[in-house]
DNA sequence: GTAGGGTTAG
């Protein structure tokens, strides 16, 4: 009768072991064998009355009877399963052995009820290495990484030696808690052990040293590995593109698919957003190929990485299509498609699909949703809309707003010229203001002309971010631009004693399946002299139309003549001249750059747009600039 | 029985 009912079929293996327990047989027959489904959740319900009848009847049960019972219920995450399991052993005295109380670990774990787990976990009067690594799995997968490692500690103190499995997991808590130090500590550990480096071990140790910024300690690991798969691949690659090293981590990926890695969804979700880095549409078109030739086209993580690649790309009209495709969407798909749209200073798109959200009530906003929402009305020029927007999420969604919603909000104030309301705002946050928040002040003061708060933002910024030479930049120009000499000098001053890093401008464009990178001042592209002296032929022919060099852009105490010349080798104009001898003339010209543009090169730029009439998008730290004839989509507001 | 890599935002 049994094995006509397809949903029993998985207890038979119980049954089995309990032939002179009749009463069991009898409590699964009395289950209604009228239906034919066999979905998860029927079973659980079955399960959980088999156990209960268990309990009524007061059965003798054995270990292996203990084990069938739990393995069923680790198999269909049954909580209640569990528990009754326990209730039913403590009611007859049953003292389980080290391992059904480490599987009542495992399968406590499973269900996210750390403190049950930890409960069975105290009480055990002896523990073993799976036992331990159990507990401490389920902290880590719960983000308690601090208990994590307290409790590997403790192990270790017990005398218990960790095995490959401990170290695997207690690695991926190091990051998460105390940082490097401890996994530097626990590598040593792991050198000493009497086992080779196991590949489990390995790649987590290589993840590490990846997250913590040691990508050559990572990539040693890496080459040193036994042996390599999926994993071990996917977490170099990721650590490359992590770091913004996403030149690093496309040439990898090439190299090991060349060798034969084995790729799945994560491997081209890393890839992806490597791509996303570097904006090079067509190779993400390829990858885009590859995806959708494989299994892999309908799976939602690799989805959303796709349309923050094409929306970084410039190219919102594919994200869409990819957004509107989906069948199943989470909140990420939102985020991405929602932070798209603000990128590009589309504030209405943002309103809409935000609307669409709340209509469709199927996921709920996060923080991210919220800061893209706000950061978008900014970018749209929307800031009464968004200004809404914050007073209404301040009331419904206030534990969701962080510093840098208040950030946004500065921003909308700034930019609508509300420069004192914006101020006295910042002193009424509920977090300590940090540099983003003065910068964006900083920013609006240089917009409007707002000299009196424009000197206490740059102040404040100065105190927090003395090594940003972007800082002093906007501060010498707003200073500059008012004629007010004196103080650029002293900001010079100031600068010069700070020994101040810039991180180096660079700027590039993908054409003819190669990205060219320029850098300021650039010696190093093959066609330098060609493209310079491009540069000076746009300048001069901009000049007759109204283009004058933003000459206070220049921070080195120099004559004129060599400010505008430092002002032309912008690596963002090499790549615009560039493009403007290559690109046919039919296709707007994309240029990415690793830092804010700067003023100068923005109405560089617009004019090169007017007078010769292209579309030219610029995608910048903070967002894309879409120009055309001239105007430009941020409103000259950045 | 216990284990490693991942997507949005700044």
């Amino acid at each position: 009768m049994l094995r006509r009912i397809p949903q029993f079929s998985h207890h038979l293996i119980y049954l089995q072991t309990n032939r002179p327990f009749t009463t069991l047989q009898l409590t699964f027959n009395s289950f209604p064998p009228n239906s034919s489904d066999s979905n998860t959740p029927r079973c659980n319900v079955h399960l959980h009355h088999a156990l209960q009848e268990m309990c009524v009847q007061g059965l003798n049960m054995k270990f292996k009877h203990y084990d069938a019972v739990l393995n069923e219920c680790v198999n269909h995450k049954s909580l209640r399963g569990g528990q009754r399991v326990q209730a039913h052993m403590m009611k007859t005295h049953y003292l389980p052995p080290v391992y059904l109380r480490t599987r009542l670990i495992v399968l406590y774990v499973k269900c996210e009820v750390l403190s049950d787990a930890r409960m069975v976990f105290d009480e055990m009067p002896v523990r073993n290495v799976v036992s331990w690594t159990a507990m401490i799995s389920g902290y880590t997968k719960s983000g308690l990484y601090s208990e994590a490692l307290s409790l590997f500690v403790e192990m270790l103190r017990s005398g218990t030696c960790p095995n490959e499995f401990t170290f695997a997991t207690v690695l991926t808590s190091c990051m998460g808690a105390f940082g490097f130090e401890y996994g530097r500590q626990i590598h040593s550990l792991i050198v000493k052990s009497p086992f080779e480096l196991h590949m489990y071990v390995g790649s987590s140790l290589l993840d590490l040293y990846a997250k913590s910024g040691r990508i050559h300690e990572a990539r040693i690991i890496f080459e040193g590995l036994p042996e390599r798969d999926v994993v071990s691949c996917t977490a170099i690659i990721s650590g490359y593109a992590q770091l913004g090293h996403d030149r690093e981590a496309l040439d990898l990926f090439c190299t090991l698919q060349r060798e034969g890695m084995a790729s799945n969804y994560v491997t081209y979700a890393c890839v992806v957003t490597a791509l996303s880095g570097l904006a090079a549409f067509e190779y993400g078109r390829q990858v885009h190929g590859h995806v959708l030739r494989s299994e892999l086209s309908f799976c939602t993580v690799l989805q959303n990485s796709l349309i923050d690649m094409y929306s970084k790309c410039g190219n919102l009209n594919y994200a869409r299509s990819i957004f509107d495709k989906m069948q199943e969407r989470t909140v990420i798909s939102w985020n991405a498609m929602l932070a798209g749209y603000s990128k590009h200073g589309m504030g209405k798109a943002v309103v809409d699909l935000y609307n669409m959200m709340r209509e469709e009530n199927k996921i709920s906003p996060d923080s991210t949703t919220l800061l893209a929402v706000l950061s978008g009305c900014s970018h749209g020029g929307m800031e009464n809309k968004g200004l809404k927007y914050f007073d209404e999420m301040a009331g419904k969604y206030a534990t969701k707003l962080g510093i840098e919603h208040y950030g946004c909000v500065i921003d909308l104030l700034g930019r609508a010229g509300q420069l004192e309301r914006a101020l006295q705002f910042i002193e009424e946050i509920p977090f300590k203001p940090n540099a983003a928040i003065w910068g964006s002040l900083l920013g609006a003061c240089r917009v409007h002309q707002n000299i009196g708060v424009g000197k206490i933002a740059g102040n404040r910024l100065l105190e927090l971010e003395p090594e940003n030479a972007g800082n002093y930049v906007i501060l010498c120009n707003l200073y500059a631009s008012n004629g007010k000499w004196d103080e650029v000098r002293k900001v010079r001053e100031l600068m010069k004693e700070q020994a101040v890093m810039k991180e180096p401008g660079k700027s590039w464009i993908e054409f003819g399946r190669t990205l060219h990178t320029f850098y300021a001042s650039d010696r190093s592209h093959p066609r330098k002299e060609e493209v310079l002296s491009k540069v000076r032929q746009l300048s001069d022919r901009i000049k007759e139309v109204g283009y004058k060099p933003e000459l206070s852009s220049v921070l080195y105490d120099v004559d004129e003549e060599q400010k505008e010349k430092m002002l032309l080798g912008h690596s963002e104009k090499l790549a615009l001249a560039f493009a403007m001898m290559n690109v046919s003339e039919a296709k707007p010209i994309r240029i990415m750059k690793n830092l804010r543009i700067c003023v100068d090169c923005h109405n560089f730029a617009r004019f090169v747009s007017q007078v010769y009439v292209r579309e030219i998008l610029i995608r910048d730290k903070s967002r894309f600039h879409h120009i055309v004839n001239g105007v430009c989509s941020c409103g000259d507001y950045w």
